[in-house]
DNA sequence: TAAGATTGAACCATCAATCTTG
DNA sequence: CAAGATTGATGGTTCAATCTTA
């Protein structure tokens, strides 16, 4: 099988892994990911900060934020200044939802490192890191 | 960035690279996979013989085989044996978008392992098979 | 009953067009 | 006009429930 398929399974699978690791605390994937960056922005993010952080079109967002803020999982933020910023941050919901989860996220990459010899993980670091500047570099 | 990141960041790339191939061929990435398949399967695939092949929820399948059809990319077969199963092979049309589809995606395959060291790439092979493993056997 | 497929609801993602505010 | 965000259309994905045929 060519590295390219391996890379789109591989990554199909850990896709899954994240869905039946974040599923049992209410969270996708993607909520998580939201949550994540929260707690290392207390102050609250734009929803532009987000999308730039996630690395998806600012019209996914909107959508994302409002289930989450539906949820009760975020705080919307008046901003007086500029009212075409929407800031968010997590809620104490939203706080608690995180914290075990990112337990078991984290108890999962080491798990996964485990079945990692160095000699691969480098190769693969190195491979991967080649492969996504080249991508990146093409466009 | 960890190597399971790195991993699915990689794989957001090769997907934006898919669709940037294949748009102006009128495909989306999962129908050249489909179209990909046919051309290996001239007698027809069945609905569920996709949906494996393709590592995809049956369901899913519906919904993408109607679009195709709509599109003339498929015929589909009438099956008098077991009328329960729904057979589709790639039409004239589907042929005609698929074969410069497939040219393009060597090439750019050919073009991404061009950016490989040879040492690199083993250990990668080697890590995504151990990591993929990993994760369908913790199933 | 079981196999094969479909439907409906929910979520994620993109793009083009639009709206609001600066 | 430009920046930030939203809306609507389209497509991919899953899951639970259902339908049809064997």
């Amino acid at each position: 099988m060519h590295i390219v398929l391996q890379i789109v399974t591989a990554a199909r699978a850990l896709e899954k892994e994240g869905k039946r690791i974040f599923s049992p605390h209410g969270l996708t994937p993607v909520q998580f990911n939201v949550l994540n960056l929260l707690s290392k922005h207390p102050a609250g993010m734009r929803a532009s900060d987000l999308a730039r952080a996630l690395i998806v079109d600012p019209s996914n967002v909107t959508g994302l934020l409002k289930r989450m803020k539906h949820e009760g999982l975020l705080n919307e933020i008046e901003n007086t200044a500029d009212r075409r910023q929407h800031v968010v941050t997590w809620s104490a919901k939203g706080q608690a939802a995180w914290k075990p989860a990112h337990r078991d996220y984290e108890r999962s990459l080491v798990a996964l490192d485990s079945v990692l010899t160095p000699v691969s993980r480098k190769g693969a670091e190195n491979a991967l890191k080649q492969l996504t500047e080249a991508l990146i570099l093409g466009k």
